[in-house]
DNA sequence: CTGAAAGCGCTTACAG
DNA sequence: CTGAAAGCGCTTACAG
């Protein structure tokens, strides 16, 4: 596995180690290498197999051309497709981006950052689970380059990408009172994390606006039992004597499952229950009745959150960090209409 | 972002930078360093928030502790899952995965090795795409430690972990035949890579044995025209005059659209048709019918090539790597029983 | 028990 | 137009 240095070029040629690093990195501009020389060098890093070590390289420039993207779920295909347009764009800049996984967990955020911090990634792009906060904080202080996407910490002074979880909450519930529901229910992570209790204010407000403010009926679902505490919510929903007409999923994953688990009980969509959930999922184009979804924008969430973290880079010997908030706007599909 | 380095802590206490060096990577075994130092070491690095340079340390030790995992398409579920087991189970052998996607493109695969190389990853896990057997030979001849995934090349000497392709589409085909299905298709990519072909094959064969040799009906479908070739094939299959009572899908993205296409046309499953694909897909699951599917190993596929890997990049000095070809066999799940 | 020194492969002022 | 030299932060023989 080792292989040609500069050094072996240099060697060979009989030239200085800087002589053939200025060629081989394109910066012999100006003249500042004769012509003959430079042909030699780059036939003969061509001919010895040259690789440049891009470790040594970034050891010596002080920045690995690396950015750390930490999602909550990679198996999650909200963030698979986040993470390849984030991918994209960073290639864009010549930025490698390296990925990882937290699984929703706060120990795995605090390895990965420490892992990330270690391999001097030059920035990082975080989706952060909850009670995460104090180690946001700390990369905040130490002034690292840093994202936020999809989710964000009042309390901590940092820039981030996410949608309006409000806004698209109070139109995905409203959708369902314009359908003529009385009795809607939220479907919802047991979670503290802002952008989900945003939308769960967002579907409460609207019911309030509605007149309905006395029935706002939420079902809380732990990330980690999500199957279990699904079924059992449907179970107590659609017992004897209950009536619900309306359903509000707030992510994918809970849609994925509740609808299933609706179906399991032989329960009409969109005759005995309507529905609308959050982000597309094919999956509910095998439905005989598609379900209305609040679409986010994936891909432009993905290239904002690099370019802002890239200026933050490149500003970084510079003035003091200015903070950036992207809120973004999410539309309602209906293809019912 | 400049951090403390060793001899930051080394000038501090008044000690070498060996001694620092050793106690803080854990090496001070056998009373190499007196017990006092090393405590005093320990909480000065604490306190001065040291953060070890794992791109030095790489620089020095030969090695960068990374894989680099190269997949045809992070956002298809087999592949983020599969990256997802990948990353788990290198974690525990303290190696970091940087993963990347070529969304079936020759051109990029070669961008990615090569970025790769020159990140000094320690061995490469690729999903080769069709027409990139020179890159992957390159590889081998250069002694990188390599695993292949989902995919090979014959002419390729190199370890690779696969599944029992031919067996799998044999017996998934086979299970049409029982179900009475006559007139069989089978979708597939236009592609040559061996795995595909063999899947082709298994159709073949599972025909031939059952004496429908004469009506063999594949539809290749093309990668990057993936949609429009399938409605297009859809539309042949189910035309006036022409008969297909069953479908076999090569893959899971063709199952999708292909369902969906079928679906379209009101074509009834399984009354009308009567399908089998290649993989779990959720969606399936809010099919009034469920599919039967060939269900791959995923979790396996992944641990295994990783330890594969492991084996390889540290056995690398001593003898010439052994070959080691995993074909792992899927099984045939049918939920209607 | 501890330190001085070399070196991983690269880039970049500096000197000529 | 080109070379000699220092240094990024780490580890590890070697010497004491």
């Amino acid at each position: 596995m080792k292989g040609t240095s500069i050094k072996d070029i240099a060697k060979k040629l009989e030239v200085s180690n800087a002589t053939v690093s200025l060629v081989l990195s394109g910066k012999d501009k100006d003249g500042r290498v004769s012509k003959e020389v430079a042909e030699k060098i780059i036939a003969t890093a061509k001919m010895m197999n040259y690789q440049p070590n891009n470790i040594a390289r970034s050891l010596r420039m002080g920045h690995s051309q690396t950015i750390g993207l930490i999602v909550a779920d990679i198996s999650n295909s909200f963030f698979s497709t986040l993470a390849f347009y984030i991918q994209e764009e960073a290639e864009k800049y010549g930025y490698t981006v390296i990925i990882t996984n937290t699984n929703e967990s706060v120990d795995k955020i605090e390895t990965m950052i420490n892992m990330f911090r270690n391999r001097q990634v030059d920035g990082f792009l975080i989706v952060p689970t909850e009670y995460s906060e104090e180690y946001i904080q700390k990369l905040v202080e130490d002034h690292v380059p840093l994202v936020l996407i999809d989710r964000y910490f009042p309390s901590v002074q940092c820039s981030y990408v996410v949608i309006d979880n409000y806004r698209a909450s109070l139109e995905a519930t409203r959708l369902l009172i314009e359908q003529g529901c009385k009795d809607i229910v939220l479907f919802t992570y047991k979670n503290l994390l802002p952008h989900i209790l945003e939308r769960k204010s967002g579907y409460m407000d609207a019911l309030a606006y509605a007149g309905l403010a006395e029935k706002p009926c939420v079902k809380e679902i732990r990330y980690s039992h999500i199957s279990e505490d699904i079924d059992k919510s449907v179970d107590e929903l659609f017992a004897d004597g209950c009536k619900v007409d309306g359903i509000l999923f707030a992510t994918n994953s809970l849609s994925m499952y509740g609808v299933r688990s609706i179906m399991r009980k032989n329960i009409a969509i969109p005759n005995d229950v309507k529905i609308v959930c959050f982000d597309k999922n094919e999956a509910f184009d095998f439905l005989p009745t598609p379900i209305p979804y609040v679409l986010q924008p994936i891909a432009e969430i993905g290239q904002k959150a690099v370019n802002l973290l890239i200026e933050q880079i490149k500003a970084k010997q510079n003035a003091p960090k200015a903070i950036q908030i992207l809120k973004l706007a999410a539309t309602l599909h209906n293809d019912l209409l």
